[in-house]
DNA sequence: TCTGGGGTCCTAGGACCC
DNA sequence: TCTGGGGTCCTAGGACCC
């Protein structure tokens, strides 16, 4: 069968969290079932009959009460542990269709399909892979087929909401992607937002088929390089390799917003302290150590009848780190500097940056410490956490009280990752 | 009363240097 | 009225993604 010299498929999750919801509650299937952000604060994932019902994405819980009552819908706070676990099911399970696959998000993937023997067509062997995962994971996924990523894109969409496609559709096949950008409006392409898409639809361009035949200066001019490489890659000419191995995070953050305001400097210390070590917990897991320590401290900017307080801070270590009671002991200090009394907070993260390779860092020849003995006091540490129970060991900066703690009241069991929580089949 | 979290890339402009 | 021309590095802000 001729091919394509670049063919991409993007296997997306519908869904997601909901899905995984329903993998492990039959009775949530065909019903209307929602899952909610931190803190139980906006609707980040919706069956197709809350989507059905109106609720946009991302819209605050509290103002689709009432919408969730009238038609009982099925609310979870979102179990991370959980779809985690699932993503990774996902994807090995794809890993089997071909070697060459990007991990795109949690709930996504490109696979390149170019340069392989098949002996069936791609919608088949796009609808194989479905049933395999479908089978394997009990996660139902859509599949486009197209010579670029954009276009794969747009195939994949268009495969959901086509009831035809049943979840796959080929846009390589004649005359189908002339007829797939026609349909499709330029703010729903990928890379373009509700910025660019505004400044399009001003000047009448609507369909993905006009961007496609825009000239190449107007594009650069409007959208710059990036707004190029989107338009030939609707031509079919491929601008956005596959990308086989992450490259390491530049910048690892943690932040939350708190379960309620604080006003107590030694509150907001212990969740600085326990944000500083869910980030590096995340540093040493890349190998990287931390140059720069911002600590951040936000009121809510939601109540405009409070007084409102932003504020970042940053410190240089003198040595890069990846030590969390090193990075604990600096964040501390640079609380000192910022909080002010009055205020009610409401969320406040770390960020580090300037990460370096830990097994490069700089030295000070006036550094004290003993890096060597720090570092296997943190291997430990990372060991027992990972492999024995999550938070079961702790440094003493982080509180044991924690007030602050995000509200999550709807969460479901831990079914794949925890022994307590194994679904009960008796019950 | 209740409003998520974590990233990336690109560009423009300033500081600084020769 | 004239007031170089490049180059690099850094930062802030914009825009986008899931």
């Amino acid at each position: 069968m001729p091919q394509p010299e670049s063919l991409f498929a993007l296997v997306d999750c519908n869904n997601f969290y909901v899905s995984c919801e329903r993998v492990f509650n039959p009775q949530l299937e065909n019903v209307p079932v929602m899952v909610l952000s931190n803190n139980d604060g906006c609707i980040v994932a919706r069956s197709n009959e809350v989507k059905a019902l109106g609720v946009p994405m991302g819209e605050p819980f509290f103002k689709s009460k009432e919408i969730v009552e009238k038609n009982n819908v099925r609310v979870f706070s979102s179990n991370y542990t959980l779809y985690g676990d699932m993503s990774a099911r996902v994807f090995a399970t794809l890993a089997q269709f071909t070697p060459e696959i990007e991990i795109y998000s949690i709930d996504e993937a490109f696979l390149n399909l170019s340069g392989f023997d098949r002996h069936c067509s791609l919608t088949e062997y796009g609808r194989r892979i479905r049933q395999t995962v479908k089978q394997w994971t009990g996660i139902p996924v859509s599949v486009g087929i197209a010579e670029t990523k954009v276009l794969a894109k747009i195939a994949n969409r268009l495969a959901k909401r086509s009831p035809r496609a049943d979840g796959v559709l080929d846009l390589t096949r004649p005359g189908y992607r002339e007829k797939a950008l026609e349909k499709t409006n330029v703010w729903d392409i990928w890379g373009i937002g509700r910025r660019h898409g505004q400044r399009l639809i001003d000047k009448g361009i609507i369909t993905a088929r006009q961007l496609r035949d825009i000239d190449d200066n107007a594009i650069r001019k409007q959208m710059g390089v990036v707004g190029v490489r989107l338009v030939y890659e609707l031509r079919g000419t491929t601008c956005l390799p596959l990308e086989l191995c992450p490259p390491p995070k530049k910048g690892i953050t943690s932040s939350r917003s708190f379960g309620r305001a604080i006003t107590d400097k030694q509150e907001i210390k212990e969740a600085v302290a326990a944000y500083i070590s869910t980030a590096a917990v995340k540093l040493r897991n890349q190998h990287s150590s931390t140059r720069y320590l911002t600590v951040f401290l936000m009121t809510n900017r939601f109540r405009d009848d409070e007084p409102q307080y932003n504020n970042a801070a940053t410190v240089e270590l003198p040595v890069a780190s990846d030590n969390t009671e090193e990075l604990m002991h600096y964040a501390e200090q640079v609380v000192d500097r910022l909080f002010k009394q009055g205020y009610r907070y409401k969320k406040a993260g770390v960020m580090m940056t300037g990460l370096v390779p830990t097994d490069q860092v700089q030295t000070d020849i006036f550094d004290g410490a003993d890096r060597n003995h720090d570092s296997k006091v943190m291997q430990a540490l990372d060991l027992v956490n990972s492999q024995i129970k999550k938070g079961a060991l702790q440094i003493a900066a982080q509180g044991s009280t924690q007030p602050w703690r995000m509200k999550c009241e709807k969460r479901t069991p831990n079914y794949t990752t925890s022994w307590k929580e194994l679904v009960n089949v008796r019950a």
